[in-house]
Order: structure tokens, then C-alpha cells, then sequence
DNA sequence: TTATTAAATAGTAACAATTACTAATATAAT
DNA sequence: ATTATATTAGTAATTGTTACTATTTAATAA
């Protein structure tokens, strides 16, 4: 079996992205986390990135364009992604925990979890005349 | 302004898409369509399928695992991914109007619309102890 | 402390999904 | 039939991500 050895690459990628609201691409972290540690390896960014999500620490978000995202918010949540400069946030909205449920009344499988993601226009673009 | 030509590859593109009720990727359908089209080029089933996408006449699926999948059937529906075997099926649950409302109320933007993604374990990965 | 063991790393190569490029072909309009 | 341009096949390039490997680092035991 494997133990877990401690890191300062990991322990730098999880509070790097717990003090971020934005949601980035294992790229952007890449990029924020060579600040402090110049010479740190994209695959490190990724492998740790993957382990996280897999401890349950960090989770992964694919909202249909390209990169995946990742959230150090792990309780169940929301979030909108604005189709035109295609920022994700937040979405404070109470999990529909009973959507499960009805969607199982009509799933040819066993029900158990769901995501969803808002699409609409940001605030920010909205008022820039989506530019 | 660019205006539209016929195609066959095109043409057998929705068709067999149409056909179909299992979400192919790309991919996928590259094969189906070669056994009519033995030289048809994979860019050429991309492209199609983007503008068909574009053109609101097909759907495109990101259900986070590997490739995207496409749906011909573009009227509001969800889908239910088997976290098993990757299969990806209809889920016949009427269009959740209202939660865009419950979003807006939370979002800093406009919501649009919102895409569903139910997770589990379908009927035949549990019948086979999720082998 | 030093030695041992195994996990983690940096750097690079490989991979998969997708898009871009280009010369040739097919379609629509004249 | 001629012309203009959208579309194609084939290939190369790009992007996001994972795999590989020799070296380094962390935990543990002597």
C-alpha cells in the first residue's frame, strides 16, 4: 500500500488555490505557483492536482470550453459560466438535493450525484457590451 | 458574408447522427461514417459537427470524462453518465425551467441557461458488479 | 546521526482530442 | 461552360494532459 509523504509543491498548490476565488486551470496554478517556486513542473501541478480530487481535498470542474478548473470549495455548490469571456464563479444556490431523486425515477441506472452549470452573460461583459 | 453549401459528408453526418441514440464522440462517428464514406477525413467529421452545432441543429455533450459527445436531439434534456463504463443516456426529465430563476437570483450576470449531468452506476455495470 | 526505503520531483517525452493549413475538388451562381 | 467560393482529404500543428525516468526528498529504523 502506499503512504502519503508530505510536500511542499502540494501543500503550495492547495493554498495557492484556497486563496483564489477563480476557479483556474491547472496551467494558471502552474503559473502562480512558480512565483514562489521557480523551477516546479507542470506534470507536479497536474499529478498533485488529480491526487487532491481523488482525497476528496479539491475538486475538479469541466464546464464544456477547454481546461479543466478546479475548486478548493468542496461542499456541494453551483457555478455560472459566462459564454463570452468565459470566467466561472460561484453560485451560491442551495443544492437541489431532490433533482437526484427525480432524475432517478427516470434513469435506466442507479442515481447519485449530479452537476450543474449556469451559462449566461457575466455582469462585467454585460455592461461592456459583451467585449 | 460566408453562405452555405451542400455537402454528402455533411448530409451523412446528421444522419447518422440522427440515428443514433448513444452519443457518439467525434471519433466514433468517424467509423460509422467511413463504412459510406471510406475516405472522409476525421477534420471534416469535426468541422461538420461544430457548425451543426453552431447552426442549432445538433447538441454538443462535456460530460468530463474524455471526448465530447453529440446529441441530435437538441430540444432541453439531460443526460445520466455511468461513472463505470462511461455510457451516456437520455434522461427523460422534464426541463427544470424555474431553476434558472432560483440561479439568477444568485449569480452576478445573466443566466441563460444551465446544463445537467446526472452520475452513477447504470443497470447493466450494477447487474454485472460494476465489471 | 547515518542508513534505508519509498514517495515525490523536475524535466522530458508521449499521448489524445481537436484545430489549422493547403492544394485539390465539388457546389452554386453567372 | 465559366467563374467564384465553400468544402474536402490529408497532413501538420496545437492544446491539455499523462507517462516515464533518473534524481531528490521525506519518513523511518538502526
Amino acid at each position: 500500500m502506499k503512504t502519503l509523504k508530505y510536500s511542499r509543491q502540494r501543500e503550495s498548490i492547495k493554498a495557492c488555490l484556497m486563496s483564489r476565488h477563480d476557479h483556474p486551470t491547472a496551467d494558471a496554478l502552474y503559473t502562480l505557483i512558480r512565483e514562489e517556486y521557480p523551477n516546479i513542473s507542470l506534470g507536479t501541478v497536474y499529478r498533485n492536482l488529480n491526487l487532491l480530487v481523488e482525497l476528496g481535498e479539491i475538486q475538479k470542474l469541466t464546464c464544456g470550453d477547454g481546461a479543466d478548473r478546479f475548486d478548493a470549495d468542496t461542499s456541494p455548490h453551483y457555478h455560472f459560466v459566462c459564454k463570452n469571456c468565459g470566467k466561472v464563479s460561484d453560485l451560491p444556490l442551495d443544492p437541489l438535493v431532490n433533482i437526484n431523486h427525480l432524475a432517478q425515477e427516470h434513469a435506466d441506472g442507479t442515481v447519485e450525484s449530479h452537476t450543474i452549470y449556469f451559462y449566461g452573460t457575466c455582469k462585467e461583459c454585460f455592461e461592456n457590451n459583451y467585449r
